[in-house]
DNA sequence: ATGTCATTTTGTCCTGGACAAAAGTAGAAT
DNA sequence: ATTCTACTTTTGTCCAGGACAAAATGACAT
């Protein structure tokens, strides 16, 4: 649309905007690995070029899957590319962090569906988006819903967004639509306050909360009594919760990026907190990618997990 | 609650994050003005003791209204307070950068629920202050919600804030429930889609979109028929839209913060571009602030003037 | 009132050094 | 074979203080 190469070149703050990097860094990986490395203007600031920030893009979704910059930023884009691709085809990958679910094949549904986001949210068309959205819900149902649809439009968005096809601000109108669409679905179910009673929340760090909602939304599904405090708990916090509300199962959702270490550490520190009748369930990106077992702790490698592991709960208990 | 005077210091990311102040500007302030002057700690890094936060979100606010920094970092927090409340107290000031609609004088019901707010937010319980709103909504109606309540929760918010009471993610959580709320209402109104047909947005560089959510929400409840852009359209794009909806008003929402002389401009690029037969409205902090009269745009002073706009606007075509 | 131009004010950018926090690594211990 | 501890490397953020672009103001003419 505008072939002017002077038109593509990004200063520095934009392309902290677009790729969610911060300023100090961009200028400190110029300095130490001598990528990016923007031209200048008149002034001697900098002009990131297009083709750079694309790259920038890539780095930027390797990372938040659990890469360290010094590996990547030698990389050129295809070499970036590649890895991604790796990623994605990857199977049992796991949830990552914008809650992909694991690389499970995405049925016909999902796919198309995830084909129709793009030029929607280029359109601005939200009520369109919200309206086609809630159409999907409701054909294809809660629970399949989160288990093939959302993590196809997730792919998607991710795919899209690193291609530069939309901008960050999309991303964000994408994850609010949909976020209302499952909590007005989880609200809409028929009040069962069943069990197993679940608490729902993310770690302290932790600020993603699609994976909750989703996870929250395939438990409701279930029949369980859910009760989600919201993302970034406390560890006292969640304590004092559990001894008010009284839950059989502690949910916690972690995203690709969080710290292997934290995490560990966040669910023992928990599991010594609290009752030991009281099971400490843990899903989302880190947890899948290290396979990981942990006494005393149930922890899910794929979001479709979770209705066999709430049937088996009851089993359990019936038992 | 935590007396200890030194739990209270933050670093400067955390008192960027906790004022909307960049951290390049929290430092530039210190060399020029003086102010904030923080303690370090052992390796020379910036504690802002909670006292000087507090000061920084008063100053924050008042800039937020239109106030210049060189003019605000000299005073003390009793002096910036004191122009905090003599700007509160101004009748006819119009609605504020966060939409306080001017300072109409609040009924009982919207003072009531304000006060409920802040408790409700400090708990984290979204799902209660949902209700709450929607309930309120119920029984207030759309318009009177929108003119009576809605003010009062903001201006309860706005005072929470600078008071240190909630944190910059608390009043986030509230005003997308509200935006929720509004959106909800908006759509289940009645189908009518009457006269007149009006385009609503802001203009590039405008962030604020409750402003033009609950115009667009007063306009719903009057029978017009509203097309809404989101916020941050440029001029180019309204005309396209324009031409594309054939609508009969174009209404445009405006911050406090905004820059007046943008704004004019913008005005009247935009009025100069669009074909005479259709009307400009304008509204908001600035707008209000100036008492502005510009040629060939109506100016709102309140937004209470709305619904009596659209009945006069209706007289005309008849006539 | 509106436009123009010079003068201030204000926020952001720059360099390059430093270091705290996080993550990886290795060896010992359960 | 995992878990713990201590050591090393990586990585992001902080600092100072100079510079300057963008925005706002003020003066003056229309």
């Amino acid at each position: 649309m505008n072939p002017n190469p002077f038109e593509r070149h990004q200063d520095i703050a934009a392309v902290a905007r677009d790729t969610g990097l911060g300023k100090d860094t961009l200028r400190v990986w110029e300095r130490r690995y001598g990528f990016p490395a923007p031209l200048r203007d008149e002034a001697g600031e900098r002009l990131y070029p297009n083709e750079q920030v694309m790259r920038l893009r890539l780095v930027k979704r390797l990372i938040d899957q659990g890469f360290r910059p010094g590996t990547l930023l030698a990389l050129d884009a295809a070499a970036l590319q590649q890895r991604l691709d790796a990623l994605a085809g990857k199977v049992g990958a796991g949830a990552t962090a914008t809650g992909d679910g694991g690389a499970r094949p995405a049925g016909n549904a999902g796919v198309e569906m995830a084909e129709r986001l793009v030029p929607l949210l280029r359109e601005r068309a939200a009520e369109s988006l919200r309206a086609a959205l809630a159409q999907q819900l409701a054909r294809e149902g809660l629970r399949g819903f989160v288990m093939d649809t959302v993590p196809a439009m997730n792919r998607r968005i991710g795919e899209a967004w690193t291609a530069g096809e939309i901008e960050v601000f999309e991303e964000h109108l994408y994850t609010e639509l949909l976020q209302n669409q499952l909590r007005a679905a989880i609200h809409a179910l028929p009040p069962a306050p069943g069990r197993p009673r679940v608490l729902l929340t993310t770690l302290k760090g932790e600020e993603h909360q699609l994976g909750l909602l989703m996870a929250e939304a395939l438990l409701a599904a279930e029949g369980a009594d859910c009760i989600s405090l919201g993302p970034q708990t406390p560890v006292v916090d969640i304590v004092i919760a559990v001894a008010r509300t009284a839950p059989q199962i502690v949910a916690l959702s972690f995203s690709a990026a969080y710290s292997w270490r934290k995490a560990r550490d966040g669910l023992l520190e928990l599991r010594a907190a609290l009752p030991s009748d009281v099971e400490l369930w843990a899903g989302g990106g880190v947890i899948a990618a290290r396979g990981a077992q942990i006494r005393g702790i149930v922890c899910f490698g794929r979001i479709d997990e979770v209705p066999g592991a709430v049937a088996e709960w009851r089993g359990r208990q019936a038992g």
